[in-house]
DNA sequence: GGTTGTTGTGGTATCGCTACCATGCGGACT
DNA sequence: AGTCCGCATGGTAGCGATACCACAACAACC
């Protein structure tokens, strides 16, 4: 008796009460509130439940209670080392305070976004995080009417809620300075097709322009960005390189990809060919020659992004300090 | 009015069901099983669901039907890039069947799993995915009671139920014998510390060893694997690189950390130097030189796994198919 | 000593949905 | 023509927990 079907060995609160000679309430709050519960009593309790092998039911609890401690959250992918870093704090954090992350995975495909916010939020998660800025109207109706905290990363712009980010088209202007800086006159950039790739693309190619920079090629990729994908944009770009040019990539694997490439064909690394990546991954700092990158806390988005959550959820009300942007650096390395 | 906290638009089955003009039972049809309820019917319900923007509430209904709807799943890390490979597919198959992956990492660290198996398992999932074959007691119980179909993954060994795996140390003795059919003689191998790593160096070492092969160096590094460490580990084999050696890596990473160090100290590869990876990252196949490395398709294991929680979710009994290996091969590239 | 307040525990109603059984209807059979 | 069957739909009773209020026991106060 008691093995009910599919529940997990069948053991419900009551049992654990009857077990303990207590009130189901009294379960409930030795494993909700202990505080309120005297010392013997919970520790019968506990006793009791390590007997029965209780596993509390959070569905039930959830009904109940109408916080599901859960927090959805939709990033792109998770095969890119900056999300993977974001993923890993921000779980961590939420975790220590005794909250579920319930992640997907948007791809870079567009439409998918309501249909997954759709799915999210019939589990009733006590809050949600999307990347990007830019969502549908069918996402913002669906949220408003959720009434949850929404934190959005990644990306700058008016939120719907809160948001930790920074501004890609800047991160472009920024590399296009540190180059022009370094008196380069000719100019390239690859970028991957997504939204926030292609905005620190036309960052860069806005300020190259305005000093009168020449642009000699500005190849956009498929998403996600491949090594592969820096290689073949490179080669391409051969032919155009007999003079200096300063090469921006929308990410590191892009960066990698065209220093190999480059390394095969003769072209030096960094007399002709400057090249500067985005994201900071291992494989910049560790590879030879090691290259030049931008770099953001993916770890402290994360982190912020969590805690922002986890403040509204104790009963903050929304502040000025629910859009945080996080700083991004330069790190020079060999290749520029 | 309706606007319940933290409820979605709080609108209800009843809401729905009162503006269609039938009874909640045929809302819950129309979306759960619409080819019991006429088209007209179901127009009428579906057109109610939209104008009230109803989102059904699935911990209710999972309370109810005692199906959430939800798959657990442990890795140690989406850091990896074969890990990334196998949530990917196997999130993606189950997303088309209608169910939500909750996914929780592990870290290297022991400890933990009974943790986060308690935690999941308090969600009530329908099926539950654990990477590895090696679980403790209390693990083991929680799942007995449970009553769900498990998957592990990614090693071998007795399954507790079902399994999607290879056999590690037959990986590491299939490298070992591709290089002594190379007439190698010297032998290292560079594992992290990890159990399937050891298992995969262990293999190795063995297989080495029965053809009398001389190992002059096995160090472990840390979990989970980084180029850096390949790098350090080269190096500090560097004094015993004077004759002829091949090396074997538990990651792919390690190998081209050690290849790259390699280059830095002018030991040429593969004529000094033969190395062979683990896991087809595509670092191995567009770095220069491409490197030598062991494939296996992650992504199949994620895709077995689920259609095998699947199967048993739509009523399948246990049966002999329940322990799958998937091959693995070795990709041939220019460092051997 | 009676009132008030505090603390720990218990009883009841309910969260929103689905399982189960009941019902009514029309068509196919004998 | 009467019976039976199948199909679409509806009513009721729970799923297992927690919110809310009630209450008993005891301490502290005037």
């Amino acid at each position: 008796m008691g093995s009910g079907r599919g529940a997990t060995g069948g053991v419900r609160i009551a049992d654990v009460a009857a077990a303990a000679g207590v009130a189901p309430m009294t379960v409930s709050r030795v494993i909700n509130t202990p505080e309120r519960v005297t010392a013997e009593t919970a520790a019968r309790v506990r006793a009791a439940i390590a007997r029965l092998g209780y596993v509390p039911n959070l569905v039930a609890g959830g009904l109940s209670s109408r916080r599901s401690r859960i927090i959805a959250a939709i990033v792109p992918t998770i095969a890119h080392p900056m999300f993977t870093a974001l993923v890993d704090s921000f779980t961590e954090t939420l975790r220590d305070a005794g909250y579920q992350v319930m992640l997907s995975l948007s791809g870079y495909a567009a439409g998918r976004e309501d249909e997954l916010v759709r799915a999210l939020l019939g589990r009733r998660p006590d809050g949600i995080l999307l990347t990007g800025a830019e969502h549908g109207p069918a996402t913002r109706q669906m949220l408003a009417e959720a009434a949850i905290p929404v934190v959005e990363i990644f990306d700058t712009g008016a939120p719907i809620d809160m948001l930790v980010g920074f501004d890609h088209a800047a991160i472009g202007a920024a590399v296009a300075t540190y180059f022009l800086e370094k008196t380069h006159k000719r100019f390239a950039v690859f970028a991957a097709g997504d939204t926030r790739a292609l905005a620190r693309r036309r960052g860069f190619a806005e300020r190259v322009a305005r000093a009168g920079g020449v642009l000699i090629g500005d190849p956009i990729v498929g998403a996600p960005s491949t090594i592969a994908a820096g290689r073949d944009a490179l080669r391409a770009l051969l032919p155009s390189l007999k003079e200096r040019t300063a090469l921006f990539c929308s990410s590191d694997l892009l960066a990698f990809g065209a220093i190999v490439e480059a390394g095969v064909h003769g072209v030096d690394v960094p007399g002709r060919l400057a090249v500067c990546g985005f994201g900071d991954f291992e494989l910049g700092a560790a590879s030879e020659p090691a290259f030049t990158t931008v770099t953001v806390e993916a770890g402290r988005i994360g982190r912020d992004a969590a805690e922002m959550l986890l403040a509204r959820l104790r009963g903050a009300s929304p502040a000025v300090a629910d859009v945080v942007h996080v700083p991004f650096r330069i790190v020079e390395r060999a290749s520029t």
